[in-house]
DNA sequence: CAAGAAAGTAACCGTTTGGTTATTTTTGCT
DNA sequence: AGCAAAAATAACCAAACGGTTACTTTCTTG
């Protein structure tokens, strides 16, 4: 099979990012070293300089990748027209699934938080959050609309809990473990801990 | 003032794991420089060595530390005769006010769930947590045997929530901030989550 | 095919890193 | 006072770091 230059380009491209995700995932901004990626990808690093500038964009770059990537699976998640509650604790659900098949997303975003989130233009952020914010709010006030959602409810505060307590999970998993003496990482455990909050949520909204 | 030699070696150990917390809990084991360290303390490097073998050695030393400097806290907080319902929630409460004014517990924290917990003895890390897991765990059970708790409620689940809400809530609180255009740190803010993921366990609790 | 552009390589560079050596100063004890 | 142990300093080191230079090979296109 015959390649294009740029077509060979875009791989050898395609072939650092992947690594430089490993790498970054890993050990974040600091610990990840170029050489390492460089090689991980079998190419020289003259060429990862050639395609990213320099470590900051490249690990700009991943960071970014890693956004979209919930961002997608957030979208496929939107369902118009379903029942307010059931679509909360769908969205539960979809969020621990997710994040039990994507550790290195974890683990980029952990970083992102220490690094205070400055590696990604707060407006791109927003961009890729937003329709999941609007979402969200939007079937509370569907639920509280159709009387199944108590009217004092904080549509902030179930936000914030509906995009957050999955995450703290995973992002806790090697302490509580430690602690509890037990893999809290096992499909076992993610599915009881993710039935449990949105039961958790559910209950609070309809209380 | 006179100091005795092993007063004053007492004191540079210290200046030294001030700066240490310091250092470490911005830029984490990997960011944090030896050199930074030194002159932060006003010492020389050399005697850095002398007290604490290696960087590693040091981190861990720091490590601890952090998770003293909670449990100490949690300690205060138990106490025997309270009602399940309200040590609960008193618990929770006291996490929030914790983390509001320790910002470093909660970087070392993190940087320490990216190193996958490894920079702790496990059995040093028990030791320290498993009188609040106790406690909280018991609270759960004089519940049940009152009445104000529901039969049915896991308390492996309940500890974990008790134990990690509040922790989420910071430790994600620079890009939700971002994304909800909002100082999520704020007292105020922090108060009004507080208050609510209290109310939302004790809700699940009693349903 | 010619020739320039793009892709790729190896060797190198200045700086910074964690850690050490050799030496001097201060302290504690008899 | 005298002397050994502890505390402190400055200068240093090899390795590793992000990034670059100078050069060769491969591809595209008139």
């Amino acid at each position: 099979m015959k390649l294009r230059q740029y077509e060979k380009s875009e791989l050898t491209k395609e072939r650092i990012l992947e690594a430089a995700v490993d790498e970054f995932a890993e050990k974040g901004f600091y610990g990840a070293r170029v050489d390492a990626i460089a090689e991980a990808s079998g190419i020289n690093k003259r060429m990862l300089y050639a395609h990213f500038e320099s470590k900051e964009k490249l690990y700009a770059k991943v960071l970014l990748i890693a956004y979209e990537w919930i961002a997608a699976r957030e979208r496929e998640c939107m369902v118009e027209d379903e029942d307010p509650i059931d679509a909360i604790k769908g969205f539960v659900n979809m969020t621990f699934d997710f994040l039990l098949e994507n550790p290195k997303f974890i683990r980029l975003l952990m970083w992102e938080n220490l690094n205070r989130a400055v590696s990604i233009p707060k407006d791109e952020l927003v961009k890729l959050k937003e329709p999941t914010f609007e979402y969200i709010r939007q079937k509370i006030r569907l639920g509280k609309k159709l009387g199944t959602v108590r009217e004092s409810v904080d549509e902030h505060q179930i936000v914030l809990s509906v995009m957050s307590f999955a995450f703290a999970y995973f992002s806790n998993a090697h302490t509580m473990s430690a602690l509890m003496d037990r893999n809290l990482t096992s499909r076992e455990d993610v599915l009881r801990r993710s039935e449990f909050i949105s039961d958790m949520i559910v209950k609070y909204l309809e209380a």
